[in-house]
DNA sequence: GTCTATAGCTGGATAGAC
DNA sequence: GTCTATCCAGCTATAGAC
């Protein structure tokens, strides 16, 4: 890498076209769905050519890479960002929470992180490499909280997956299984360590709305 | 409806040629992914040229809505066939079984018949008629065995579609989640039903393989 | 770095002869 | 119903002037 000091300006300025480009790229996506996206819808809404932004990206397959990369980055900040619970059973509701509001806010930005949908492209490990650190973060979050055997953890996130993926597919928008989360969190609870007491749950349908959402 | 009796056959091998189409479909989204197909490619593989695709279907997405018209026949059946268990509970994970085997057993028919990711194609409610059918099937069982509450009927799609999505998404081919399912119907029973007993899970990693799988 | 122009390709769909 | 020939639209990507 060309370390030169004088010209570092330049970089960050190149650096935020960059971002831009991106930024519109995510707006579009979401708009158009994953697939959708063309490099002359990109290039006019970002307001140059379409060859223009090969001066930033060798490929269209390189700005996929490039959203993959600032979504894994997005998670990875989202899901490390402190949790002030004391008890373990609502730290665990937190970081299912916290998760799900990750995924549903941007059903698109989910399909790219975690479902493998778009045929040729492969993120690059560059780009993957803090989804994989968050993703063991979680992971020894969970051991923290006395997950610890990797069966346990398989079914966590078997359950946690489920019903992001039953809420974005059946109710976008709503929060039909979202809601879920926290009667699912104490389910789990009891399962995988029967001593510690999760929460009860009555079994009237409505429970206080917009707690911890 | 022409029911002309006389030219019954020619209708009936119309009918083979259509599904022929079809069956080439199939196998080629299954190499290529659902996003794959092209004209081209799957009149090649019929034998025929792309324009006679014509001569059967109206539009790609015609195509497409007959795959999964299939799918969705094939998931009924699927599911409908009777249930040799006395038990509740092993109804249930004879249930969970069956789902996740025909789902793993084609992943792109799972992605098409349960997850919205091809843009601009909605099936056709002639098309959907018998996946609801199954599904609603299915929710019936539930409650004949015990699950009634809208609520737990909700954590148990999502559970058992958990699975299902982490085992394809994460360990295609293997078994890292699907040999999950027996313990986790016995989670959610436990949680659903707690009066009802199931069947205890000793925390040892590995359980007999082969069974009922 | 940004443009205009265009190459080069692939895809769905149609026309019209047989 | 099946073919050949072809249209037309859309895309990614490149060439080359400025």
């Amino acid at each position: 890498m060309k370390t030169k000091e004088p010209a570092d300006w330049r970089e960050a300025r190149r650096r935020s076209a960059h971002d831009t480009i991106i930024d519109v790229a995510w707006s579009l996506v979401s708009e158009e769905g994953l697939a959708g996206l063309t490099l002359r819808d990109l290039a006019r809404r970002a307001g140059i050519t379409a060859p223009t932004v090969y001066a930033y990206f060798n490929s269209k397959n390189a700005i996929y890479d490039a959203m993959f990369g600032r979504a894994a980055t997005e998670f990875a900040l989202t899901m490390a960002q402190p949790y002030e619970c004391d008890d373990p059973r609502d730290q665990l509701v937190a970081i299912a929470n916290r998760f799900s509001q990750f995924c549903t806010s941007s059903p698109t930005r989910y399909q790219l992180l975690f479902q493998r949908t778009l045929p040729d492209f492969e993120p690059s490990p560059e780009s993957f490499a803090p989804a994989i650190l968050a993703l063991e973060g979680v992971r020894e979050l969970l051991v923290v909280y006395g997950i610890s055997e990797a069966r346990h953890a398989d079914i966590w996130t078997a359950l946690i997956v489920g019903l992001v993926d039953q809420q974005i597919s059946n109710d976008p928008g709503g929060d039909r299984w979202t809601r879920l989360i926290e009667e699912s969190v104490d389910m789990f609870i009891t399962h995988s360590q029967p001593n510690r007491g999760s929460r009860k749950h009555d079994s009237r349908p409505a429970q206080t709305k917009g707690i911890s959402t």
